[in-house]
DNA sequence: TTGCTGACTTGGC
DNA sequence: AGCCAAGCCAGCA
């Protein structure tokens, strides 16, 4: 059964650690890319201390979390990212040109950034 | 069965 | 710069 949700999990694990995916590149990815919501209503039924599921690297297209409120510390998909090594600016958004990932560089490789630019 | 909601995205004003 | 409306779709009342 490849249910919705096992993809997107599926994905999601692949996800490298210190990078983050957006809600729309992981619908983008499983053929759907106007999924975007269902994969956030997916990561809500996703238990906030699944430490199995890296939950906290699907963020929204902004680079910031959509999160806020929702989990224990309002703030804990942020912190968990930090914990990686994503760096956020003060208005809590991470620079997706750098932490962006996608599932063919993963595949293929090469996908070294340049740290300077952010933004 | 219908109808609304939602951890979204994008485009227009 | 921020706010509003439309679009897609699974899940739930």
């Amino acid at each position: 059964m490849d249910s919705y949700h096992e993809r997107v999990y599926a994905l999601v694990l692949r996800i490298p650690r210190g990078r983050v995916m957006t809600y729309g590149s992981v619908a983008a990815a499983l053929g759907a890319p106007y999924d975007a919501r269902k994969i956030g209503n997916i990561m809500s039924l996703t238990p906030s201390d699944s430490r199995s599921i890296p939950w906290h690297r699907v963020i929204n297209a902004q680079g910031g979390i959509s999160t806020t409120g929702r989990t224990s510390p309002p703030d804990l998909q942020l912190r968990l990212l930090e914990a990686e090594g994503v760096v956020f600016n003060e208005k809590g958004c991470c620079s997706l040109r750098v932490y962006g990932w996608m599932p063919s560089e993963g595949a293929d490789a090469g996908g070294e950034r340049k740290q300077g630019d952010l933004f």
